[in-house]
DNA sequence: CTGAATCCGACACGATACTG
DNA sequence: CAGTATCGTGTCGGATTCAG
């Protein structure tokens, strides 16, 4: 796979719909862009292009308080910044794939049991 | 496990601080409830206590409408619904407990990471 | 390029009280 | 017993703008 291909995630498909979540709305995704090794902020901006730099930084910090993440500063111009898994945060890479093959595998039920309705939300007469 | 013993989810320590989380915050705990077999209304708020029945209502009904539990009423008096996991909602236990090991097993690091500041909020000078 | 500052809406979650 | 109704709160995520 690659974690630069912008369509890796597609618009409003993934974790929107999806009744799983690993700890906030793009942390999941942040991980599977770093499996390959470090990238830089706005390595991480293309396949997650519909975030703000403010959720993307927000989330990046609390994963790095988490110590599932490194943030390298270089002392260039223009300045660069990398991120990168730690051995922690490779850890979740196989929780992560667990998660993605229960979607592949059972995601559709959801979705066709949401498609009857009956149940939830709706007046129904 | 026995699903009915008060704490089995000790007050704050699981999902507060975890970094993971299955759907919205009681959905896994319900499921788990749930695994030895139908549960009424008033046997899941016991592991559960922390909620109130507005909310647990809510995740019911969620959990309903996506497929993972039945909703079963008793025309008796006074009235009784059992909730149960449905197969669709048994797929979710061995995510669960996937997530729960991983929990276990690095649940502490993550914690020591986020005990040393100079990461994220709070004022360093 | 890598963010920080500010403002804002939506929604999850909860406390409290009441009902068939 | 198994909810519903109402209200309040905080947090998450986003749009926009600006800075080193």
């Amino acid at each position: 796979m690659d974690p630069l291909n912008p369509d890796m995630f597609h618009p409003d498909c993934p974790s929107s719909v999806m009744p799983l979540r690993i700890g906030d709305k793009w942390s999941a995704m942040i991980i599977v862009c770093l499996e390959d090794g470090p990238r830089r902020f706005s390595e991480i901006r293309v396949p997650l292009r519909r975030t703000t730099p403010k959720v993307l930084t927000q989330t990046l910090r609390a994963l790095e308080r988490d110590g599932m993440i490194t943030r390298t500063v270089y002392a260039e111009v223009p300045p660069r910044v990398e991120y990168e898994l730690t051995e922690l945060g490779r850890t979740l890479l196989d929780l992560i794939a667990v998660c993605r093959r229960w979607a592949d595998e059972h995601l559709p039920a959801v979705l066709a049991a949401r498609e009857l309705p009956g149940v939830g939300v709706g007046p129904e007469g």
